[in-house]
Parts: structure tokens; sequence; C-alpha cells
DNA sequence: TCGTTGACGTA
DNA sequence: CGTACGTCAACGAG
């Protein structure tokens, strides 16, 4: 979407084509987010608890009044202090509201946020209300010779209409507004605009607690003004009126002239801008995204950034000036030769993951710095011998400088035409330069980061919609020219991102960690780890019978067959069949959980629960069985793959499937771990994991001589500690004691609460606290490093891991409690999961070069966050663990050891330890 | 069919 | 009212 009808089509209402009138609209924020409020569901709320309906609904607005009113300018007005001029004038004045509610409140500086986005300012003065400041402004637009907007739901701000001034008043919601006019005015309230308040003044206004005079409704109001001329004659001449209501009006003239007084919007407040500074100039289409992001505005996110003023014109020189595109067929070599020494954009088309991919198409593209970009696309499917020599050769030349977005999948997409990429010759992946620019981001998809930092569109212009039956339009652009502009894009995205890894410390941690790691992953999710299909269908089968008897004798217990996997039928028949006590309280009724049928179980002795809980686990490791078994390849093998850009702390994660969550804390799902085997031809499984990984970065990072002392003593961690907190020989720290530090040493590295840690401990909460009190005397250093890294994130916007690794965290600073307190706990656990998932990245690239360097042939094949997984060529097995301790454990020097444990065995079970 | 929710597996 | 993930089944809107 680039052009759109509007910059042709001149009829349009609000063409901004040159000779028209500047249009001016001006918006009371708060009037217009507390219908917004009211309109949409407190459903819509983000994942973090952020109730957004005021914000969703006021910006939906907004983008509507863009697209429709075409302003040229914009400010929207908000209410600020409690005390004005009206009420120091008549105490009761909005005396009856009640007090708006805090999920509204919180939502108006969200609002205040995303105009600042938009780039619109944003008004208020302390004891002026937003219609006075809107009616300063209005009048000002008209003096400036602008048609004004006045976007209000307060109903005094009708006496601005006239000819140059147009009140836009909800009727319904705020998706529905009324055009008030000078017409329209006096249509409905049978009385000039001007005139409005005083019909007003005499009718009185429940929603400002203003009482009007009893029996004068807005009919009789506006035949004594008809016949008065105004309100001023009409009161002069009150004796004149009969009846009683001239009575009533008689005894009520000072609150109508009370009214009329407070009625009367201010045009002459001071403003810190006139109307010239509110000219629209366009969105900060980046700061748009982020704001975006953390509201989590989905289609929203598109239509506001349809809407930007700015963007109409940069979208015409996208058209018209934009990337200009030499589009080639084949003749690769020609291409290579022409460009050779340039840095080139490669795009690969295809499908799959590892294993099972495919691709069909690449193209190759030089940047388009000059205004124009030069590309080649080759079809896999027919290439030429020739072409196909050329693109090999230049894929596998580490000299050949290429940019990538998603070098990973591009070298498995090309890996299945029998093509090798080689990474080495990959200066930047634009994919992986992006996570560590904004590692909280939900993708990075390479069309958004276009738009975001090369302010164009990525999709191929469309010919017009009602195109002409042209041939040459019919045919469309020729083969190939979309992902020539992808291969563009990215050669200009790698530029445009080097100044932001650069600002944001990343560019280090891009060359030298993250792209030579896609390296190393590429190769794991290659090789694959052997599974033993025939125990896999056995597992299958005993899970499936666990769960079908299960299911058997909770039916029998409650005399029904429900579905036992829907939290809401469940919920039926624990709370209102068998009148069970309630559990926590969830969106949807009350948990089902684990913990709570496990409480209820102790509470209630009730048999229906033992089974259920049988249930609930057998069901969940045979779906686990069933996925692994999907997963299977034809080589026999499952290849998971590693997600490089998703874990916002620096972490990998594993997809399709994941192997990163194979059950081993319970013997019937550790089970499951048989199925992973040694391949055939292979001596056995290694696994080497770090023990107390994050707990080494607390010493290490807190400076802690209690903790570090811990570490160096070798005493067993838990021990040490509890034998510190609790006062006692390291011999005389029972079970129990041990537990309860265990479980807070790891507590407090996710920002733990004590009534967190009581509920895990099933202790009191005054115990727990405590029992924090004493280890924060004992290890001091803990408590001032945690509360030192918010309180630094707070001022410098992030936290930082071991190797730089940034986690930006805006809502610190959030006047929301809940949002502020989220990111406080993420502040603190960042560093911790994000320097472990630094140091055992290091360790993967110190394990590969090693095994390289040796010539040896045992692999890497998994890594489960502080443990990774390796299958030992036959005579290895010595020189393989041996590797994997020394690289391991000289991964980072912490100023504690990196303690390394190693198990080998036939079977990922076996090697566990 | 799609997106969301609750539940639960791992570190 | 403890962080970081991915997957599944159920459910309700489309």
């Amino acid at each position: 979407m680039t052009t759109s009808a509007r910059t042709d089509g001149t009829s349009s209402p609000g063409s901004t084509a040159a000779g028209t009138r500047p249009r001016l609209l001006l918006i009371d924020g708060h009037s217009m987010a507390y219908r917004a409020f009211f309109a949409l569901p407190d459903t819509l709320v983000t994942s973090s608890g952020q109730v957004t309906n005021a914000v969703y609904g006021f910006f939906s607005m907004l983008t509507n009044l863009l697209r429709d009113e075409q302003p040229t300018h914009l400010a929207v007005a908000f209410d600020a202090g409690r005390v004005t001029f009206r009420t120091e004038r008549f105490a009761a004045y909005k005396g009856n509201r009640d007090a708006t509610p805090e999920v509204f409140r919180g939502q108006v500086p969200l609002i205040k946020e995303v105009l600042e986005a938009l780039r619109v300012p944003a008004l208020q003065r302390d004891g002026i209300e937003a219609d006075d400041i809107l009616a300063t402004l209005a009048r000002q637009g008209t003096e400036a010779g602008m048609d004004v907007l006045v976007c209000s739901g307060d109903r005094d701000s009708l006496q601005l209409v006239n000819d140059d001034v147009t009140v836009l008043y909800p009727k319904k919601g705020v998706s529905e507004l009324a055009r008030m006019t000078p017409e329209a005015v006096e249509a409905k309230y049978k009385v000039r605009p001007e005139r409005y308040p005083d019909l007003a003044a005499l009718v009185g206004e429940t929603s400002d607690n203003l009482p009007g005079v009893p029996g004068v409704g807005p009919g009789v109001a506006a035949k004594w003004i008809t016949q008065f001329g105004d309100l001023d004659s009409l009161l002069e001449r009150r004796a004149e009126v009969t009846g009683k209501r001239g009575e009533a009006l008689r005894e009520h003239v000072d609150q109508v002239r009370l009214n009329r007084e407070l009625n009367a919007l201010l045009t002459d407040v001071e403003l810190p801008l006139g109307v010239q500074d509110l000219a629209l100039v366009g969105f900060d289409r980046e700061a748009v995204h982020t704001v975006s992001d953390t509201l989590q505005f989905g289609a929203l996110r598109d239509r506001l950034l349809a809407v930007d003023p700015a963007a109409s014109d940069a979208e015409e020189d996208v058209v018209s000036a934009g990337v200009a595109l030499a589009l080639h067929q084949g003749a690769l070599a020609d291409f290579f030769a022409e460009h050779a020494g340039r840095v080139l954009g490669l795009d690969v088309s295809g499908t799959g993951g590892p294993g099972r991919a495919d691709a069909w198409q690449v193209a190759v593209a030089t940047d388009s710095a000059d205004g124009s970009a030069s590309a080649v696309v080759v079809d896999l499917t027919t290439v030429a011998t020739d072409d196909e020599r050329a693109l090999a050769s230049w894929l596998a030349d580490d000299a050949s400088s290429k940019v990538v977005h998603g070098a990973k999948v591009a070298w498995h997409l090309l890996a299945a035409r029998g093509l090798d990429l080689d990474l080495g010759g990959v200066v930047c992946d634009t994919g992986l330069a992006a996570y560590l620019c904004y590692p909280d981001q939900r993708g990075y998809d390479l069309a958004d980061l276009v738009v975001r930092h090369l302010h164009r569109e990525l999709t191929v212009q469309e010919a017009s919609a009602q195109g002409s039956l042209d041939l040459e339009l019919a045919e469309g652009p020729p083969a190939g020219t979309e992902a020539a502009h992808r291969a563009v894009a990215v050669a200009d995205l790698a530029e445009a991102l080097a100044g932001r890894l650069d600002d944001r410390g990343a560019r280090g941690l891009l060359d030298d960690v993250e792209m030579p790691l896609a390296g190393v992953l590429v190769r794991m999710e290659d090789a694959g780890i052997a599974a033993d299909t025939g125990f896999l269908t056995e597992l299958e089968r005993g899970f499936a019978d666990a769960v079908a008897d299960s299911a058997a004798e909770a039916y029998a217990v409650i005399g029904r067959e429900v579905n036992l996997g829907s939290p809401k039928q469940l919920q039926e028949v624990l709370f209102e069949q068998l009148g069970m006590p309630k559990t926590k309280k969830i969106k949807t009724g009350y948990t089902t959980d684990a913990a709570s049928l496990q409480d209820l179980f102790t509470k209630t002795q009730h048999p229906f629960l033992a089974h259920l809980l049988a249930h609930r686990d057998a069901a969940k490791l045979r779906t686990t069985v069933e996925g692994l078994l999907k997963a299977v390849q034809p080589d026999g093998r499952i290849h998971t793959t590693f997600q490089q850009t998703i874990a916002a702390t620096g972490r990998l994660s594993s997809t399709d499937p994941n192997l990163q969550n194979i059950p081993i804390r319970t013997e019937s799902g550790r089970r499951i771990r048989r199925a992973f085997r040694v391949g055939a031809g292979n001596e056995t499984l290694l696994t080497a994991d770090y023990s107390q990984i994050e707990m080494r970065i607390m010493a290490h990072l807190s400076g802690d001589e209690g903790l570090i002392a811990a570490f160096r003593s070798g005493e067993d961690l838990h021990r040490y500690v509890g034998s510190r907190v609790f006062d006692v020989e390291p011999a005389e720290v029972t079970a129990e004691m041990r537990a309860k530090v265990k479980a807070m040493s790891y507590g407090l590295a996710y920002g733990l609460s004590a009534f967190g840690l009581s509920q895990q401990l099933g202790i009191a909460t005054g115990e727990a606290q405590g029992l924090m009190d004493d280890y924060f005397t004992r290890f001091g250093g803990v408590r001032d490093y945690l509360a030192g890294v918010v309180e630094e994130a707070r001022a410098t916007g992030y936290t930082a891991t071991i190797l730089g690794r940034r986690r930006y965290l805006p809502d610190l600073t959030s006047d929301n409690r809940q949002r502020r307190q989220m990111a406080e706990r993420m502040a603190l656990n960042a560093p911790i999961q994000g320097s472990a998932a630094d140091i055992i990245k290091l360790a993967m690239l110190g394990v590969q070069r090693e095994l390289d360097e040796r010539g040896l042939a045992s692999r890497l094949l998994l890594q489960v966050h502080d443990e990774l997984v390796v299958e030992v060529a036959p005579g290895e097995r010595e020189a393989a663990e041996e590797v994997l301790r020394t690289k391991m454990g000289a991964a980072y020097a912490l100023e504690v050891p990196l303690d390394v444990s190693v198990g080998a065995g036939e079977t990922w079970h076996d090697a566990g330890h």
C-alpha cells in the first residue's frame, strides 16, 4: 500500500491539495478517552495486565479522524488540576462526579506517550479545563484563516460552532461522531450556537452538577431565548414571563446567572504553543512501533501508520524516486564479476526447517545507497549449470561478503538444494542485528524492519486497483521482483542498523558471539539427535493406558464423564458438583492448576483429585511423546530449530520440537529421555552442565564476599548458605533448612517477594520475611547489588550482562505500579539469566572451535540453557570430555570457578547425572 | 479457521 | 504477589 486515492483525489472532502485552507483539529483528550473507556470492554488488556481500552479507543477514533478529515494541524488538550476557576466560583461544580476509575487514570499517561510518538502536541494547564484550551485555539485558528474542527464530548463546546468551526460530538461510543455545524445545532436545539450557553444555563447541566430552572427543559428555554433575543434580555424582562415557569425563573435568577458564567469557555488562555505550532509534521515511526509493541497494538498499529501524514509523501517517493531496480535474470557470473568486492544482499525463498527445507529462488542485490540498485534473481528449480556453479562458489566463498536476514534459515534452505552457504562470509545478519538492538520485540520480520528503518514499504507496488486492462499491467512485475527488493532491502538495512548497533554497544556481541554462534547452531540443527521410535511408541502406549485408567477412575468417582482436559468443565465438577473450596481466582473463574489441586487434595482427600492429577500427568507426557514421534525424520533423528532471536534475555529457545523442555523431574517423565540415543556408529552421548551457574553469576556480579567464599570453599552451596543464615555448623543444616535457602537463593534472582517465598515454601509471610532478612544480613553484598541493579537500570534505561547485552526496560519509570514492578523483576533477572546465556554461548563457540581444531568428529547436538549434549565419535570419549570440561570451564573468567559436571551414556537419560 | 487461554514441561 | 521460554487442548469469535 503506497499509493492512495487521496493523492490525486482533489474532490475528496479531506483533500490537502494546495489552495485549500489549513484544517485545525482540536480534541478534548479526557472526554474522548473517557468515552472510549466506557465504550470498550476492559478485557482489552496487554499480557502484562495493562488495560488499554481507553488508549485503544482513543487512537482508533483519532485514526479515523486523520483519515476522514485530513487535518493539517492537530492538538489534544487535557484537563489538569482538580481546582479550576469554576470550582473556586462554585464549590459544587462537577461535585457530583464519581472519582475517575484508577484503570482509566492509568491510561492517560499512555495516551500522551502515543501522542508524543505521533508528534502531536498534548496541551494542558493547571486549573484550566481542556475545553477552555480548545476554545482558545479555536479562536486563534479562525483568526488565522483555518477551518476548525473541535472534537469533544462536552456540550459546552457547542458555543464555539460557527461558519468556520464545527464540533464533532460523539453520538455513541467514539466511532460515530455528529457533525455539529451551525445548522445542525439550530436543528437540534432551536437556537443559534452562540445562544447555546444561554439555553444550557436555563436548563442546567446535570453532569456538571449545575441545577437549572425547575420545569424548564430545552424546548421552553429555546422558546424564551427566541422570544427575548438572548439570556440577558430574558432576565431583564423576566417579569413578563407568565405562569408557573415564570415564577420558577424569577426564583432561580442567581443560579441561572452563575450557570451562564460557568459555562462560558475561556478564549484567552495563555498557551505555550500557537496554532502555527500545531502543524502535523509526521509520526516518529520508530516510536510508534515501540509504543505499539508495549501496548500490543495489532491492527491499530498498521491503521495508525497508514494515516501518518508524512508517509504519503515519503511513499510517493518510493514509487517515483525510490529504489530504481535493474533486475537481471541469471547470468550470475557476470553479476558477481561486475560487483566484485562489494557487500551484497542475499535473499533465499523457501520453506521448512532443518532437514525438511526446500528453496526455489535466490536473489542477490547491491544496496541502493546511491539511489539505485542492481539485482539478479535465479530460479533454483530451473537454474542453468553455469549459473548454479557461479552461485555455489559465491555462496561458499567466505571472502565474498554478503548480508542476510536470518542466515541460519538461509543455510538450511540452500543446503536442501545442495548449496553450501559459508556463514563466515556473512558480514551481517540483519535479523540478529535487530534482535540485539531491540531484544524485547516480538518478531524481526524483514518487511517491518524496512518500514521502520528505511522508511519504505517492501511489498512491490500494486498497479492501481481499478487498473486498466492494459496488458502490461495484467502481466505484473517480472518474476523475482519481490525477492530482488528483499535482497536490496537487506543490504540497505545492514547499513541502517550499523549505527544503531554502535549506539547500543552491540557490535561486538553480533560479530563475536551471535553470528559465529549461528554457524554452530546450524551444525547442531543439521546433525539432529537420534530417536528410538520403537521405545517412543512403547512409551506412548503406556501413557495412553494410564490416561484411560485414571479417566475411568475419575468418572467412577463423580458418576459421569466429563472432559478432564477442559478447565471449564473441571470448575463445574469441583466447585459446583463437589462443592469444594474455591481456589485462586483467574479470568475465567477459579484455577485448576496442579498446585491448587494438590492443595485441595490435602484439604478434602477427595479421590477424584488424585485421579485427575494422575490423568493430567499422563496426558501431558503422552502428548509430549506424540509430538516427538511426529518429529522423527527419515534419518531417524529429531532436528530441532534453535531460535536465536526470541528470548529477550539472550537465551536460545528450541522449537519444532522443543527439546529444551523434555521432562526430567519425575521418573515417569524422565523415561522419555531414554528415547534420545547415541546415533549408530558413534560411541556415546556426553552431557555437560554448569552447576549453579546463575548463583555463581550472582556471586560474581554482587561481589558478595560470603557468597564468593561459599563457591571457593567447594562446600555444597545451599548447605554453606544455610549454615550462615541459620547460624549453625554446615553439618547441622537440615534438609528442610537447605530447601528453604535454596528456594530463596534462586527466588532472589527472579525478584521474589516475601509473599511469593511463603507461598512456595508453605510458611507464613512473616517467617519468609524473617528468612529474607537473615539472608540479607549475612549476604549484604547481594542485597546491595539487587538494589543497585534496579536503580542503575532506571537511570540508564537498560540492564546489561557481562558481555554488554542490553535489555531496555522503559516501564521502570511507569506510573503504573503493576507494570513498574514487573519491569523491576525483569531488571533483577535479566543480567543474571542473560550473563548465563552469554557464558554458555561463549562455551559453545569454544567447544566447536576446539573440536574442529583437534579434528574430532564428535559433535554438539543440543543446548539446554546450562547444559550441552555431545555425540561422541568412536574413540573420542576422553578427548570430547576434555574439550567440554576445559572450554566450558574457561568460557568466561568469573570471580568464582565455573563448575562443570559431565556424564556419559547410551541415552540422554543415562548420560544425565 | 484463527487467536486466545489455561495448564505445564524445562532452565 | 518469581524470570525466561514452547506446546497442547479447549474454546469462542470469525
